[in-house]
DNA sequence: CGATGAAATTGACCGTGGTCAATATTTGGA
DNA sequence: TCCAAATATTGACCACGGTCAATTTCATCG
């Protein structure tokens, strides 16, 4: 019989939830600490962990969220006929992604799952990235040798790739949108 | 005049960097503890501090090794004259690249600098890959509509790419080299 | 040699994520 | 309404990376 969750519990959970995303607007993802989020929702520092694995937990949970949010707007786009309106399309997702070094480090760390058991909020938006991909991606002027979810990976790869030379200071002279522009007129509209 | 580095300091980093290396060949990269090295090494823990800015320039030294190592290896070969034999070419990287999901991460993390002043030994491998596998492009029966360094940047994203999905496990069902050249078919040998 | 300043080393101490046995609260049944 | 089992909460405690003022060792020069 499976047991009803108490109302407590969920109380206790939004009351995380909220004093986490506080401490986030205030100061950034990478200041969170968990002792200031246990301080302001008022509850013992185990409860936190009684709530979430481990702090990536939380952090897996917030950032899919707000990578979500963003999907929302993306899937409401008609489908981009070309590659810069496709570009132009992930830019409000790839701006949040990059708004903090920290904050793509615990994306590319949750983006695929460790095990089955646990596929987590950042690794479900992943794949419904990929299924928006493919979906533009159907009946486009596009290359027409591979099937599209191949296409849509290689979108992942690229998009990847776009945003980890960001931070490199070997190739941060290029900016992300010209660059992916490249990449996918590249991948997807190869001439030879 | 720059005063000669001492004896003294080099002894003490080569038995840090000893230790550390005995360490993870008995117990793996993830299980390394600081205070472990340095008991072992048989100094104090603020010596550590004071020859690594942190734990992860260790790893940062010792992972970049390895992987020039296998970049050696990489460039004593012939060029490759197919996908196949480039995917295999590169699979005794990819393999120690993958040893362990902890690994990947500090690869991840290191492949492109933070800043101009710190570009370590992992980043540099990065650089001296992309070298050698645009060396291999130059004049192969590959697409001519792009340059060698852009595919070469492609390959590098794919070989992430293909690493990355060993560790999800909404993918992990195709091997890696299967992956990679299925990848590299479609990057290097378009035919739309 | 002995003195002196620079460089290396030390280890007590801190911040922060995470654990767990003890305690408190809730729920369903008699 | 009361009791017992299930569930949630607590906070002292631990692990481990990292800091820094004090101390020791080293190199150079008169």
């Amino acid at each position: 019989m499976a047991k009803a969750v108490q109302q407590r519990t969920l109380k206790t959970r939004a009351k995380l939830l909220d004093a986490a995303q506080a401490v986030i607007s205030e100061s950034g993802y990478e200041a969170m600490r968990v002792e200031e989020v246990v301080l302001r929702a008022g509850v013992a520092k185990g409860t936190f962990f009684s709530h979430f694995k481990d702090k990536d937990a939380l952090m897996d949970q917030l950032i899919g969220a707000e990578i979500d949010r963003h999907l929302d707007g993306i899937d409401a786009l008609d489908a981009p006929t070309s590659i810069a309106e496709m570009t132009d399309a992930m830019m409000p997702l790839i701006t949040f992604m990059t708004c903090e070094r920290y904050v793509f480090d615990v994306i590319l760390r949750h983006s695929g799952a460790a095990a089955n058991a646990d596929i987590g909020p950042i690794a479900m938006t992943f794949g419904r990235h990929a299924e928006v991909v493919t979906k533009w991606l159907w009946d486009q002027p596009f290359r027409k040798d591979i099937s599209a979810e191949l296409q849509a990976e290689g979108v992942q790869a690229f998009m990847v790739q776009a945003i980890s030379l960001i931070f490199c200071s070997l190739h941060n002279s290029v900016a992300p949108r010209e660059r992916l522009e490249t990449y996918l007129t590249a991948w997807l509209m190869p001439t030879a």
